[in-house]
DNA sequence: CATTGACTTAAAGTTAGCTATAAGTCTTAT
DNA sequence: ATAAGACTTATAGCTAACTTTAAGTCAATG
């Protein structure tokens, strides 16, 4: 099965003209094209673009995804390279979801501050609370922002 | 307790231009200066700081913070319309949790793929694996990136 | 009292990742 | 065979969030 860049486009969910500037940043070396110059794009195209968008959404730059297809482009040869860069994605990965747990933390810290506030039609009594007063799992987070 | 530009931007672990920025695009309407232009932040700067990186965090844009901080020079009145917002800061992250999860999982996939490759010396062998000769947890994923 | 280093502003520069434009070619349906 | 719509390239433009630069002022130290 083939597409063309307009179909491969609405597959992925991106505009043609990002598939364009892949193929111009180099992530896609292993494109075809037709006698007349239009790209052929194929399943196992549609395979790769996936990791890049996986890659993509680690954190990964576009240069440094290039280096990636440059080691799918060795072939069996770079196996371990290729081991090592994505067990470094999920470390990566892991340390993203760290901190997005500390922002949800903090939110839910803001949500419990504002609902307080709500009922008592003041911030001033959120504010004004001490330590004991506070629900047991505020606590850490509210000395967190303070610190 | 104040500090200078410099110092707070330590504490904060920011460029000072970068709260320079801020404060330009109106983000830090209740600051306060010496005679001669200087800026004083105070720790309850520090704590609104923390709340801008928070929401930062959550994927808000600068413009869109700077209405929260509109919000909280109103006072009291705008209780509501601040819980408001960090209930659609949280419906966010959980979002973005959960994208995260996904990418995470597509990232275990190559691990054992490229794991599985290693050992037999080529990708061949788990490309050529039947859904019952893969990892229970690796066969969705699998699905998934070819569907 | 002069030097050093931190502060000030306004404005220009940077970076990533697209996105749009212009001018042209290819493919398909009538 | 011609018109519509998708494809091609090269190049310019865009946006967000800083970051740097230039030119100058302020505060603390020897």
């Amino acid at each position: 099965m083939t597409y063309s860049i307009g179909e491969m486009a609405k597959k992925l969910n991106v505009a043609p003209s990002t598939l364009r500037y892949y193929d111009k940043e180099g992530l896609l070396p292993f494109m075809e094209r037709t006698e007349s110059g239009i790209r052929i794009f194929k399943d196992s195209d549609y395979e790769i673009l996936k990791i890049i968008h996986c890659l993509k959404a680690t954190g990964m730059q576009i240069k440094d995804i290039k280096e990636f297809i440059n080691l799918v482009m060795k072939g069996d040869e770079s196996i371990d390279a290729r081991l090592e860069l994505f067990r470094k994605r999920k470390a990566e990965l892991e340390k993203q979801m760290a901190d997005l747990q500390e922002t949800m933390d903090t939110v839910n810290f803001k949500c419990w501050y504002y609902e307080t506030a709500k009922k008592a039609g003041t911030t001033d009594v959120p504010d004004s609370m001490t330590d004991n007063e506070l629900p047991e799992d505020m606590r850490k987070i509210r000395a967190k922002l303070k610190k």
